[in-house]
DNA sequence: GTGAAAGCGCTAACAC
DNA sequence: GTGTTAGCGCTTTCAC
């Protein structure tokens, strides 16, 4: 079996109590103490028992992340940005993915309810407001990417009405008067906010946005192309295309081009997030991109202030999002 | 403060042990006492802490798999799969990136050391052979994707070489006689030995590699678009490219197309992996498919069963790769 | 500066 | 079928 403190104590010939000093950094240990415990830990390959160390603690230093969809390459660079705060805070980031399904979000925050972690941020989430408030009261969790009406939790997004409205604004401003709009589901808070913005902007130019230019569905890649392939089929086609994500984007951009199209001469496409593949793709993509990085370190500082007193910030922390215009729309 | 299994037992009228029988599903308890402690569960908002219950129970049935970085979707695939069978054995799988720093990758392990998480698998790993043979001897973990020559430990990969070789011979019966490949560092078993595979391919025909149509640096995706610039800019530039990623393969056609040419019939490029990215570029990317989902059931699998016997399983397991040929071969 | 001992929340003998 | 209790490995009073 492995060596616990017991062990180390016993070997060291010195009381547990001490060995958990020399453990914590206690400055109430004598230097050769000190040095005959460390040695004995080094001997035994003892490594502290975090069940053990966290049951006693009431803490465990960890923050799970929970993501809608594993294959989306902003939220792990919203992770990286959350490590790096974490790490110098003391705290460890885990992420697990929950495939869009209520049953493992569920699954996922037991972590939170069984005390295995001591909060959670949630990429998107299939929790109503209510059940939000109540689990805040409770826990500490917080909101990022994606809000939730109602919900008095705290929450880290773009400011998505507005994004929508500068990628709006981006297009018209090179001349385009139709202008269409890939979508997602009813329930992306954010998808809704961004068409409205985008609304906005057309309407501030006294441009239509007729049904027939508005496709949603789900966040499925392949849906851009389906979205591309009517818009192209109608009788009066649009110039330009503003989708929620960057993948419908590309997606939207390959069929396209498939029809026959130039895309950035023929029909400009805009997409959102600003994924590192934006660059490589032919066309290379506009976007509408997310501070990722700048996302994962204010969530995970306000979450950790959170999780560390008892005075709780539930705000709805807005940051800036950018435009980013390359050759998708003719640039 | 949150209830315990004490408060339960208290308010239901009933011993701990009656209450944990009923939480761990027990035969033993009558059905009244079952649905009285069910009630007091509900009512005081009860939930089990783990962290006495794993402690009491030395297992945590947590795995943890741990990517040298976070943005490569293919590692995020492989969760999928290791989900799926997870979830079956009662495990839950949990995810951090090391971006492919030891001293992160050090960080993480520690969850395995201090008995946190149950098992550990390395997505590619800065550990030596020795370091990981001696780890395993104790700990439950295994490699995945990324081999460690003479590690004796339970590795789940594709047979790179093999791989290497059909992606050589697949351009070589489209009528190629000049090929290039672009690598990545020699510390990446995989890469070097897809290389040797790709070599055995030419050499098999008769083709000749020489120095300037091999181009290997990091992963990084930009040494993509570096390579094809050096290539294109030779006397007798290759007519073929491999490149051992998808990303990489994919910068190396951005490259090419801004530099004129045509890819899929001036030049062809193959990558690796087949991300999901690869169908909706322009060209679509020819590829060499890596069962992702499969690898990560396999390698949940065998772990798991490490994890549950004293009998340690620690082959070398090989799953099919496939080639798929797509435009930017001319497909 | 050090040790004894209580207790974090839980499970699993063991006794009845 | 149920309760009592020891103990998982650790930290932290409290006493010396």
């Amino acid at each position: 079996m492995r060596a616990t403190i017991k062990d180390v104590a016993r070997e060291a010939g010195v009381s547990v109590a001490t060995v958990s000093r020399v453990l914590n950094g206690s400055p109430n240990v004598s230097e050769a103490s000190a040095k005959l415990v460390n040695e004995t830990i080094e001997r035994l390959g003892y490594s502290p028992n975090f069940l053990g160390r966290n049951l006693r603690k009431r803490a465990t230093n960890v923050i799970l992340v929970i993501m809608p969809n594993a294959e989306h390459s902003l939220y792990m660079q919203i992770c990286v940005g959350m490590q790096n705060y974490a790490q110098k805070a003391g705290y460890d980031i885990i992420t697990a993915s929950s495939n869009a399904t209520t049953a493992v979000e569920t699954r996922h925050m037991n972590m939170l309810f069984n005390r295995t972690v001591d909060g959670v941020v949630l990429m998107g989430t299939s929790y109503d407001a209510r059940s939000l408030n109540d689990l805040a009261k409770n826990y500490d969790i917080a909101l990022c990417c994606e809000g939730v009406t109602g919900a008095d939790v705290l929450t880290v997004t773009v400011d998505d009405e507005q994004a929508g409205y500068d990628a709006g604004i981006a297009l018209i401003k090179e001349g385009h008067k139709r202008l269409a709009f890939i979508g997602a589901e009813s329930t992306a808070l954010s998808a809704s906010r961004r068409e409205n913005g985008f609304r906005r902007a057309l309407a501030d130019n006294g441009i239509d946005l007729p049904p027939e230019l508005v496709y949603k569905n789900t966040y499925d890649q392949d849906n851009g192309a389906v979205a591309m392939e009517r818009f192209l089929g109608l009788p009066e086609p649009p110039t330009a295309v503003f989708a929620v994500s960057d993948t419908l984007a590309m997606c939207a951009i390959r069929k396209a081009v498939e029809m026959g199209l130039a895309v950035g001469k023929d029909i400009s496409v805009m997409g959102f997030d600003n994924i590192s593949m934006c660059e490589l793709t032919n066309p290379s993509l506009s976007t509408v991109e997310q501070p990722c990085y700048k996302m994962g370190e204010l969530v995970c500082r306000k979450l950790i202030d959170n999780i560390s007193s008892d005075q709780k910030d539930n705000s709805y922390y807005t940051v800036a999002h950018r435009i980013i215009l390359r050759e998708s729309t003719g640039d």
